[in-house]
DNA sequence: ACCATATTTGTACTATCGTCCAAATATTCA
DNA sequence: TGAATATTTGGACGATAGTACAAATATGGT
């Protein structure tokens, strides 16, 4: 890690009250991920956490064994309540009567949990989501794993769904604006000050729930173009949003 | 570095020909911008860039004095000429009378430099904005600096030529979605083997060419959206693509 | 109060990091 | 060619990395 922020301070100089040793497993979870999500996974060490934590860096090889093993739980303990959250509201998105208002619901039924779920800390969803953001672009193997075997059910099942609601565009089409969905995500909460500065000041980049009308708005948007074969097919309505490969 | 995939192979074991030493600064950036790109900057050393160049770690040091330096030397090498690039292409787009056409010119003048630029090397422009993924995610103080003052007035610059295009829809949520575009841009280009696996092998991530047309269509419908303030529009034509603020 | 167990501490090990430097070698130009 | 300069080499430095381990301490059940 390069910049040292100071120390938190309220942590005290122990000895005064009894609040030594809640649950040092917890404290170093939390400093970890706070850590690691903040300046990624290569940049901090086992050092940096145990200090962060205040806890010796004997204790987090006790209770982790390494440093890898330190991110996994950190995966471990977010990835079902969120994915649990995701399918609660799938499911009730799937119940939405009006297609254009369900799509809209499936979409907002994926985004919402990585900004809110987190067990119980505030800003939890949002920390583990930059995290992720911050883990796809390092390319840890351990994060490999655990996303392919832990998220690629819950993509599938909200692409199944979206494809539900526009039978016309192929599956195709429609898992490269999810992945698109997810690349806008991942960069706003990982860059959120960029869209402050653009903005000059207009629009802040770090309110968590603005971010998530806009991205909701765009990518419905998105998801409902004309795919890339069909000069215009017209499904039911919406103008012509597509092509025409002008330039080059 | 974690992975060590069996070095390159054509180097040969020197001696033989005369090809020793024809320009052992490119041979260091060449490497440097492969392996950080691949990896990322923290996880990429010093000695393991010599090895790839077939350099001594102390060449390194010589030409560029910092681990930073070097990185910065990668940035100013691309920046130039990909900018440039991009300005041109903004200029021809600009040029195109029919506003949907020069919409989309517009996004694909934006996104084509990302693919293709790179002064010489092939695959140039795309190894380089997936180093400026990593270095968005990994957050690096020196890539900061230089991306604000040399990338905002371009993004200012097509962000202009956009709200020109549609004038009725807020700079604001312009800003937003074309951030929402970088992001995309990013994330296809550090993760493009998840959509290979999404789709079930129907898209080939790496696929550059289709992706950038994936990604024009759908920035362009999603730039179109109505904003989100003002419920229903309708500028013109352009179904009501919005809110309805359905569920939770 | 006692013992068994769980946890924390302090330290040490080896490996590798970025950077430095003097000596060796290659290159350039009068 | 010979002198001046540019580059490469190999080794070294101190700092820090992840991890291991024995001793010290806290905890919980009886």
């Amino acid at each position: 890690m390069v910049r040292k922020p100071a120390k938190s301070g309220i942590k005290a100089d122990a000895k005064v009250a009894s609040t030594r040793k809640p649950n040092m497993r917890e404290a170093i979870l939390a400093a970890a991920e706070e850590l690691f999500s903040t300046y990624g996974f290569n940049a901090v060490s086992v050092r940096d956490i145990a200090q962060a934590a205040g806890a010796n860096p004997g204790s987090v090889t006790y209770h982790f064994k390494t440093k890898d093993g330190l991110l996994l739980e950190i995966y471990r303990r977010h990835c079902g309540p969120m994915n649990r959250r995701r399918s609660e509201l799938l499911a009730a998105a799937r119940r939405v009567r009006d297609l254009q208002d369900r799509l809209e619901a499936i979409v907002r039924a994926y985004v919402l949990p990585a900004f809110t779920s987190g067990s119980d800390l505030a800003g939890g969803g949002t920390r583990f989501t930059r995290l992720r953001a911050i883990m796809s672009a390092e390319g840890n193997e351990v994060v490999r794993k655990i996303i392919a075997q832990t998220f690629d059910d819950t993509s599938h099942a909200f692409i199944d769904a979206i494809h539900e609601s526009l039978p016309h565009i192929p599956r195709t089409d429609l898992v490269w604006r999810g992945h698109f969905l997810l690349g806008a995500l991942y960069y706003t909460l990982v860059t959120p000050e960029r869209v402050s500065r653009l903005s000059r000041g207009s629009a802040d980049g770090t309110d968590a729930g603005h971010a998530i009308e806009e991205l909701v708005c765009a990518t419905v948007a998105a998801l409902q173009a004309a795919p890339l074969d069909q000069p215009t097919p017209v499904p039911r309505k919406a103008a012509g949003v597509n092509p025409g490969r002008a330039l080059t």
